[in-house]
DNA sequence: ATCATTGTATTAAGGAAATAATACAATGAG
DNA sequence: CTCATTGTATTATTTCCTTAATACAATGAT
């Protein structure tokens, strides 16, 4: 689980991007118990207060809990992680028509022009 | 031009992407003279060295030009603008198929994802 | 009971970005 | 010539992010 970041972003914004990923993706799934703070940002390569605020973040969102001393668990509520999937797709929807708009492209235009990008 | 601002990435950052999009949408156009550096910083509410920064790096890229105490103009060659244009178009389809790759969804469904979502 | 592991909090130091306040050289307008 | 305007450079200060180094309470395993 190598990660690339960009310097221009902080990193714990990034962090939290790619946990959200991990989530949507099943990486980690409903329920199940994560890497510990120290472990992720191990695996990471960040530090471990850097981890920590990415994972308070997500906690604030109610995508994952805490059982102090023991652990954190991804939420039990498949629900609220398939919404985190219905928002990221929308996110990435309107931004795409919004940015192809800002060039003078509508609905229909942008669509048509991802048929002839490669994947 | 009253422009918005995310905290989490650089503003000089934020305002070539401005630029860009200004050049690309015909706000400036070709060999077109440019405001001020204290002008634009005015206009967009940034500090005058940020603006520098971000014309700097528009500079850089050939898409503007500077006549030293006269001021700063858009490139005369149409064709740069072109290629900033494409760039920008197909940066924009490839981030969102990357995205939806990211959370399982080959290039057909994006597509076909995008007729159900709002402009 | 002891100890490793858990989350969490604190303090310090460093770097990058943004702002502020100037300063200067070159040019065109008057 | 004089002066306002141009781009550009410099210095200092503030804020935020990141890292580092600890520390502590609570719990489960041994």
């Amino acid at each position: 689980m190598e990660l690339t970041f960009d310097n221009n972003i902080p990193i714990y914004i990034q962090l939290l991007e790619y946990m959200k990923i991990y989530l949507i993706s099943g990486v980690f799934k409903c329920g199940e118990k994560l890497p510990s703070v120290r472990e992720f940002s191990t695996t990471f390569k960040v530090n471990p207060n850097t981890m920590q605020k990415a994972l308070a973040e997500l906690e604030s969102m109610n995508l994952i809990y805490t059982e102090r001393t023991n652990g954190k668990y991804v939420t039990k509520d498949q629900k609220v992680i398939d919404k985190l999937k219905d928002e990221y797709a929308v996110t990435l929807a309107k931004s795409y028509f919004q940015g192809m708009k800002r060039i003078g492209l509508g609905k229909a235009d942008s669509i048509k022009y991802l048929e002839e990008i490669d994947e």
